[in-house]
RNA sequence: GGGCCCUUAGCUCAGGUGGUAGAGCUGCUGGCUUUUAACCAGUAGGUCGGGGGUUCGAAUCCCUCAGGGCCCA
């Protein structure tokens, strides 16, 4: 038999002999009034005189954590994942039934514990405990309590443990939570309805990503989940709900890495009668004011270095400028797609997927923009830690962008960079039904070529740009990346509770 | 997809060049007047990730598979 064998027989057998006696080892009503860290919220800064006088008697639960034995006295630490509170427990005052309970106790059990609070001789605020109960009983040991568990494979798969052996992680999750309700309040506060759109399409849309496809029985009909909510966000701007937005889960069928997880939460919102200048102005606001709140100053320290949202406003990049720059050279050797290929050559720069296999770079069509593109992601993505906002990206990666009246290479978009991580893609949004409707045969064209990330042709979604889409703006922001920021967490797998693993025994 | 690294008791970790698998915590037994990583004494616990090979002998060397991590694409 192996150890935890025969510690989980052992607790087994414990939690049989109190069912012998009568004691339910999971009941359905647990009774209480205060958890641990409540009780420290309230009583934490009472005197033992205080605390005398008061005579405050309590139900406590909470996880057994520790269990110090000095003979005629024990003392018990509950835990409720914030705090603990220790139990002054003396065995031959109890009752029959809380004397059996505290002779079959094991760590991890839930109890609850019935007494006076007090202070102890070393000044910690105590339950002098009269009676205790089971609430749930552990029958596999918890990881060690000092060290906590370390083993990462563990803490992905077996969440609960990491989050019971790991404060950190748990705060981690928490401001996860709080940076999502603090975007609510800022976006609810503007007069933006929170909104929910289908996560299963017959047509993935809004995004150059593969999709995961999936089958209605009933209906018999391909469905893909969502790769983003775009498409159909823009439908209700159509429909005269001009400030929409929606926090929630897209997927893509693409590599794990630790900025990519297949399901990741994103946060799209769309403005009518704004455009992307606007908008970087807006989420400027948002995040300083989020880090403001959460962190309690406009910056991050993210991986040493020190993100200054505070110093506004951020950088603004013209994407030509950034790659001309990253190469050392003055724009005007940016300018073509014949100077593009020559330096995607000399860099060795993985060859677009939109541009066909075999055939030279430069005189597809298209080329210009997916080889800068290309040259931005490779040689200057990375290196964009202070916030910046990289605009005017090339039409041909743009599908669903605005042009600019001033040079329609160019679409009236930006992306914003932080910590080298993309967090926010926004642009002023294409309403020319026609010109969107020519954007979708060019995808189509690049599918046909071999692209299998090319959009598709929604033409449901431009008979909707025919009856009349507002000029607007909008913007997608990666609630997983900008957590990772926050909570300064190397990998998206420590702001994911439940990271996508390969199932365990292969 | 490529490279490098990791996998030893429930947890955290040791185990130069191949020679009978160890510690702390947890568990169990006992002691102890209010301790807090309680302490003291005793004790149990192992398919050394799986499989194959080399060898008189493998946790250790080789091959392979699985899972995980980091970097690159």
């Amino acid at each position: 038999m192996s150890e935890l064998d025969d510690q989980i027989a052992n607790r087994r057998a414990k939690r049989e002999a109190l069912r012998a006696l009568g004691i339910e080892a999971y009941p359905a009503r647990a009774g209480v009034d205060a958890e641990p860290s409540a009780v420290h919220a309230r009583y934490g800064a009472s005197s033992a005189e205080e605390l005398e006088e008061a005579g405050v008697e309590l139900r406590v639960p909470g996880r057994l954590r520790a269990v110090r034995d000095m003979g005629r006295t024990r003392f018990l630490d509950l835990h409720d994942g914030r705090a603990k509170l220790q139990l002054l427990v003396r065995p031959a005052r109890l009752d029959e039934r809380s004397r059996a309970v505290l002779d079959h106790l094991d760590l991890g059990d839930y109890l609850v514990a019935r007494g006076r609070l007090i202070r102890t001789r070393a000044g910690e605020l105590s339950l002098d405990t009269a009676e205790l109960g089971l609430l749930a009983k552990a029958v596999r040991p918890l990881p060690e309590k000092w060290h906590g568990l370390t083993d990462i494979e563990i803490r992905y798969r077996q969440r609960y443990l990491d989050l019971v052996a790991n404060p950190d992680s748990r705060r981690v999750f928490e401001l996860r939570s709080a940076l999502v309700r603090g975007i609510r309040a800022f976006l609810d506060a503007r007069g933006f309805l929170e909104v929910e759109t289908p996560m299963m399409q017959p047509l993935p849309g809004g995004a150059t990503a593969r999709p995961f496809v999936t089958h209605h029985h009933a209906l018999d009909l391909e469905l893909y989940l969502r790769i983003a909510p775009e498409l159909y966000l823009k439908r209700l701007l159509v429909g005269g709900l001009h400030r929409v937005y929606e926090i929630n889960r897209n997927f893509r069928n693409e590599g794990i890495s630790t900025q990519h997880n297949p399901e990741f939460t994103m946060l799209e919102f769309y403005q009518a009668y704004s455009d992307y200048l606007q908008l970087m102005d807006l989420v400027e606001e948002m995040l300083a004011g989020l880090a403001h709140d959460l962190l309690g100053g406009a910056e991050l320290t993210c991986r040493g270095e020190t993100l200054r949202l505070g110093e506004r406003p951020w950088t603004r990049l013209p994407m030509r400028e950034a790659v001309a720059g990253a190469l050392g050279v003055p724009v005007a050797e940016v300018e073509t797609a014949a100077q593009l290929a020559g330096w995607c050559e000399r860099l060795e720069v993985e060859r677009p997927a939109a541009l066909a296999a075999g055939a030279p770079l430069a005189g597809q069509p298209g080329a210009y923009g997916h080889l800068l593109m290309a040259l931005f992601e490779a040689r200057v993505e990375p290196a964009l830690i202070q916030p910046t906002f990289v605009l005017d990206y090339p039409v041909e990666v743009s599908p669903l962008a605005k042009p600019r009246p001033d040079d329609p290479r160019f679409t009236e978009r930006f992306e914003l960079y932080l910590g080298g991580m993309e967090v926010a893609n926004a642009f002023s949004e294409l309403n020319d039904p026609d010109v969107q409707a020519e954007r979708f045969r060019e995808q189509l064209r690049a599918r046909a070529a071999g692209d299998d990330e090319a959009h598709r042709f929604d033409e449901d979604y431009v008979r909707a740009l025919e009856h009349g889409m507002p000029p607007a703006g909008g913007c997608g922001i990666g609630i997983d990346r900008l957590t990772m920021l926050f909570a300064d967490r190397p990998s998206i797998r420590d702001v994911i509770l439940f990271p996508l693993l390969r199932p365990e025994r292969g």
